[in-house]
DNA sequence: TCACTCGAACGTCAGGTCCG
DNA sequence: CGGACCTGACGTTCGAGTGA
């Protein structure tokens, strides 16, 4: 349990708010400003830290905790409430039975509903649709490479430096000419087998590969975060039950007392 | 020092979803 | 419907840790 969760992607470097800290305390100077207009609540967080890291536990009709780097504001959250976080990018968890992940449009002022129409991952563990539990069923089939290599009909060949290997088992091998729209590359699935590709089809594919990469980078931060976040609302959560049961337990003694009385 | 294991990060593919 | 984007799966690479 280290990190918040980091809003924008940027890592603050400023200790990590302590999950499990002082949710009742009052909050501070530099707390968020929260405004609840009926069903709206707006949260502005604090100028100081513009990179504040913040975690959001809000359940419906509860005291909710909204969580940032530098304090804990506690916000009573009405049914079919609208939160308005004018932090872009920032992720809220909510219990409304079950865990909904909400990414805030870039926009400032951006509305968005706790009641899981925005959900924007698969955070949303609660949905159950039938096509989602086919989609969970589904089993990937083997990569090309793997079923060549199963087959034991297709080596692959040592590749040079800078040419492209696929997991088709196709090797970009050579590039003709370097003019504008005449170049062409060749590719060969095995060595007796050639075909040719013209130059802005690579030039479309190497740039299809780069924005992967980037999209899967991006993906691999976002589900890192995620897991971070699910990790400090189960340490929130603890405490808040936690905390509870002491309640509970003194709520019961009191109640013996005054019996006895 | 070397071989080995393990985990993290990465690149790519394939299939799903979203949106104009 | 097609293209852009997202993400699970798979294979690869690399560095750290460990035991012989």
């Amino acid at each position: 349990m280290d990190g918040m969760v980091e809003e924008n992607g940027t890592s603050t470097g400023a200790g990590p708010a302590d999950p499990l800290g002082s949710a009742s305390s009052s909050a501070p100077a530099s707390a968020p400003h929260v405004v609840a207009v009926t069903s709206i609540v707006q949260l502005t967080l604090p100028t100081q830290a513009p990179s504040a890291q913040v975690q959001s536990v809000i359940q419906p009709n509860q005291q909710s905790v909204i969580q940032t780097a530098s304090n804990i504001q506690s916000v009573q959250l009405p049914k079919g409430n609208v939160i308005l976080v004018s932090k872009p990018s920032s992720v809220i968890h909510t219990t409304q039975g079950t865990l909904q992940t909400l990414q805030i449009k870039p926009e400032p002022n951006s509305l968005v509903s706790t009641q899981g129409q925005s959900c924007s991952d698969d955070s949303c563990s609660g949905d159950e649709s039938p096509k989602r539990k086919y989609r969970e069923m589904l089993t990937r089939r083997p990569s090309y490479r793997k079923i060549l290599n199963d087959l034991g009909g297709a080596e692959i060949a040592v590749i040079p430096a800078g040419a492209l290997q696929t997991e088709s088992g196709l090797h970009t091998l050579a590039v003709s000419g370097g003019g504008a729209g005449g170049a062409i590359v060749q590719y060969s699935t095995n060595q007796d087998e050639h075909f040719y590709v013209p130059e802005d089809q690579t030039r479309k594919r190497e740039l299809r590969l780069l924005k992967n990469r980037e999209a899967a980078r991006e993906c691999r931060r976002k589900k890192k975060e995620y897991i971070k976040c699910l990790e400090n609302r189960v340490a929130v959560l603890e405490n808040q039950n936690k905390a509870l049961i002491e309640e509970l337990k003194s709520l019961k003694e009191l109640y013996c007392q005054q019996k006895t009385e």
